[in-house]
DNA sequence: GATGGAAATGTAAGCGCTTACAAAATTTCA
DNA sequence: TGAAATTTTGTAAGCGCTTACATTTCCATC
């Protein structure tokens, strides 16, 4: 049995007159205190514009009915919402969490709430997202990356919504953002594996479409092999979705087929793992028989066994600075250009001298 | 120079004003479309009351407008948001990400829309969050664990908000929760530790204070204890923050105080990994010397080495579950009874015979 | 072809706020 | 002391929607 029946209801309609003890209103709170209703809306907006005797007896009455302002009527009348939104590619870990958080904390310095939403990386779930928080009424926006559709920042851009890329440093890029520079990051990473001795190389990459980061990051490493003159055919290129089985998945596979690499660089931290695990699993040693490598440096990287070697990403830098410049833009101040933020390699245990 | 003058604005209502090229409203589609606006706005919520002649006629101005209605002004009109607000302790950590998505597929399906907000394992911060939900019109609340001070049940009740509780299942309790026993989870795990010769037990806890899937954690280890016979002294308590670190930090101090326990229970993953490091850099063999176990299965407890025992906690039937019995309040189906969910054992490597 | 009832559409009153603008109260200062 | 300037408060018009109720249109029936 699941019923219950001291619970039962009426159905909607009824149920929420039934029980809604009337929810006060600035009106309720008006006549309480004995002022208009645009008095006490200005002891909640603009505390200075009303003399202390009156304040006080406001808020008291504020107070005593337990009033909370409606936010949707406020955002209506007020055409603000003191909200920010923000979509990341995904959720479901951890790697942008960190920097959302110093993004978040930011904007409560401000006065401002962060409303997230998640594309799970795909182009046409972010576009559903940005109409969405739109429609909610976001102030303005956080967006992961620069590559999505012309068409979108022109809809953003009609609109006179005020946005920021981030996790992407791109001078060359049209719109203003704030991040590091995947490319350069990853030339370095695999410049660092190639003074190894490596030169037989495969590369897990993440989607390319729709990520400039990731592409990015794989022209890293064809940068990196160029400049020691090593052919294109040392590196061998897959591309997987993010998880830890794709990528041990994809190393199972460039493990699989000759000419075998000695060092896999990974698009993620992710990735890498998964390419740890399946080394391991495979019996392989590492470093000794391969070398592996990451990028992001998330809480993993130091648990997995070798501890990874990585690019550092400043997420909390990137985040806060994100949400002072979007604050800026609604405040009117002059818009800035792109800043660019350092990354550090950190040279763990999965990376060795090559074999061969 | 970070000053860019070809997109220098005027403060922020000149700039709106400026370019915002008239957002259109349902009334400029009902202009266009030539009918009212409240045909309009039945041809997107109720477009069965509408003859297909007009429908066609009003979609297409829709659509040639690019109009997208405002969700404050409808929520406002509408007292109604379709949005489900759900408060979770933390979203740094991924336990909670998956429960939540397959929530809001689930809320999806039946066309409502997920807000998210975190409270930091904070009892006035959950407070906050929820105030914060309801004021932009959360119609109902997803809420982890039964306890919270009896004001905040009054208050929702008043409201007449419907609300869940999960990740908990505690038929004792005055709310309705869809989740499983921690108690009697916890004890099935503590008994299998005990079943392997140890006796000499620590458990390292999250904060138990309004955390009752902590408390009810500890009490099922010492169920486990007494029904051996085992007499208290034998279980040593740390409780400590939910981090990697905190876990590792809790290890070294519950290993440096005789009597040395041979088995560690902790109260969840995150802390067990923490602990599976700590004891690795002590120079432990695991489970030779020392044996671990975690609680979650969380994806990390597979990566970690040796692998995680720990308890399998049925995330995604929680949300899918918690999704549509909410629902089914809303539309004022009659409550339900708490649902129980079964939790699994999940024997990995970190378990073994007692050394002594 | 008139009639009644159902189906489709229109009219207009809010929803709970903010904010120009107007009015009243208070202060300033000649 | 009183007019002007300033501060404080009030009035009321929306913001963009939904929806109860009124009106019109349509169609089946006699």
């Amino acid at each position: 049995m699941d019923q219950d029946s001291n619970r039962d209801r009426a159905p909607l309609k009824g149920a929420l007159k039934a029980r809604d003890t009337h929810r006060p209103t600035l009106e309720d709170v008006a006549r309480r205190a004995r002022v208009s209703t645009a008095t006490v809306s200005r002891c909640l907006n603009t505390p200075d514009l009303v003399v202390e005797r009156t304040r006080k007896r406001v808020l008291e009455a504020v107070r005593e009915l337990g009033y909370s302002p409606n936010f949707n009527a406020r955002a209506l009348a007020a055409k603000r919402t003191n909200t920010i939104g923000a979509i990341i590619p995904t959720m479901e870990n951890a790697i942008f969490a960190r920097g959302l958080q110093a993004f978040q904390e930011e904007l409560g310095r401000h006065g401002f709430t962060l409303l997230v939403a998640s594309s799970s990386y795909r182009a046409d779930l972010e576009e559903e997202q940005i109409r969405t928080l739109l429609m909610r009424g976001a102030d303005a926006l956080l967006l992961i990356g620069h590559d999505r559709p012309k068409a979108v920042y022109e809809f953003l851009e009609r609109r006179g919504v005020p946005f920021l890329v981030t996790w992407v440093y791109d001078p060359s890029a049209e719109h203003q953002s704030v991040g590091f520079d995947n490319r350069a990051a990853m030339k370095e990473l695999a410049q660092k594996v190639l003074s190894f001795g490596h030169s037989t190389i495969a590369a897990i990459t993440a989607v390319q479409d729709s990520n400039d980061r990731a592409r990015a990051r794989l022209e890293g490493i064809r940068d990196a092999l160029r400049d020691r003159d090593l052919p294109p055919e040392n590196l061998r290129v897959l591309e997987t979705t993010y998880a830890i089985k794709s990528g041990a998945a994809a190393f199972d596979q460039v493990m699989s087929k000759s000419p075998i690499p000695t060092a896999v660089l990974c698009g993620n931290d992710v990735l890498a793992v998964g390419a740890v695990t399946a080394a391991k699993a495979a019996g392989l040693r590492i470093p000794e028989d391969v070398s592996i490598t990451g990028f992001d440096d998330i809480e993993l990287s130091e648990i997995v066994e070798p501890q990874l070697t990585t690019v550092h990403v400043p997420h909390r830098a990137m985040g806060t600075e994100a949400a002072r410049r979007l604050v800026d833009m609604l405040n009117g101040t002059p818009a800035k250009d792109s800043l660019r933020l350092d990354t550090d390699l950190r040279l763990r245990r999965t990376l060795g001298p090559s074999p061969r």
